[in-house]
DNA sequence: TAAAGCATGTAACATGTTACATGATTGC
DNA sequence: GCAATCATGTAACATGTTACATGCTTTA
């Protein structure tokens, strides 16, 4: 995932390995982390395989090598954003992918949401089938806390299922904050 | 965190490398996978440090083994259930966790739930104050979908604060569910 | 002039998955 | 008899982090 991580932050402008890591961690860092130690070896691979190509840049006093998105990237990043490989287990991928959303026609974006949405609701199905299997057993007290990460699964698919429905239709995200902080 | 997940498995009683992963799989599975691939090795290298012991089975036809978990072992689970080494950013880790909280008692799991609580509190603070950054920028609509992983953040972090509050005190987990399903 | 930050990169390690190899037993 | 499941294990790969090596520039 990193390299489409990489090629979306460079999608608008040429940034360095040093920029690109602090893009990424001040923009989609919240749900993808990402070292030097992968950066670099990512951003050579990306190089032998023409998704981006580097210039040095000149008279910066620096050893800098400022890396930019090819045509072929693009391409290759695009045909990513709009595919739907993602397994519903891991939904910070996801919510790392709809960081790059801004890039897709509002249509595509839908239907990526639509399928994530629906495997969301798959899952969420098959939770509350597991609580009600456990709501009946004797002595609750026993197992109080795995019980609470059962639910903790339910709340937190519930959350996304919101979110997925405020995206998909560009309501105000307002809408989604209850508190004030 | 595997051998301690695999550790906290055998915990109440033995079994074999396949039963753990069906025991994974069915409980503490949500937040955290695991395949042969990564159990046996594992289950090797607790023998080396005599976390558990190993029998094999007689009579069953197949060629089982059957693990159980130590003194030794129980200690250092417990240990680990104690100590508080954990990232905010991986909620699912901490979940993982609190699974086998029905093994500590209850003010050792408060220091544990108080202790993730805080960090998830700044957490949210440092959020908030990006949305307040984010929302006072022109041109809303050239990054929503930037602006709503932001706001996913948001809302992830006040559900776990509420889950939080709710196991600390031990609270009815029904509380947590808004909707029927 | 020293510390902090800029900038690139590698080697060792950590942690796990996938696919494969092997073979037995159970249930239809 | 055949498929599904039980059962263990390994080798190759995938993906990433941490710590280190190197050296320059800006700022106090």
């Amino acid at each position: 995932m990193l390299p489409y991580i990489i090629l979306g932050t460079l999608y608008n402008k040429p940034l360095t390995g040093y920029e690109i890591k602090k893009m990424i961690a001040a923009g989609v860092g919240l749900f993808y982390k990402a070292s030097y130690g992968s950066i670099y070896p990512i951003l050579a691979d990306l190089m032998k395989n023409n998704m981006i190509s580097c210039e040095a840049v000149e008279g910066s006093g620096r050893n800098q090598k400022r890396y930019t998105i090819t045509d072929s990237g693009k391409g290759s990043f695009l045909s990513w954003l709009k595919s739907c490989d993602l397994d519903d287990s891991k939904a910070e991928a996801f919510v790392a992918k709809v960081f790059f959303f801004d890039k897709l026609d509002m249509p595509d974006a839908q239907i990526q949401i639509d399928a994530f949405h629906q495997k969301l609701e798959l899952s969420l199905q098959d939770l509350c089938k597991q609580r009600e299997e456990f709501i009946h057993l004797p002595n609750q007290n026993c197992f109080y806390y795995k019980l609470s990460t059962l639910y903790f699964g339910i709340v937190k698919l519930q959350g996304l299922l919101d979110w997925c429905e405020v995206i998909r239709n560009r309501r105000k995200l307002e809408d989604l904050v209850i508190r004030n902080y």
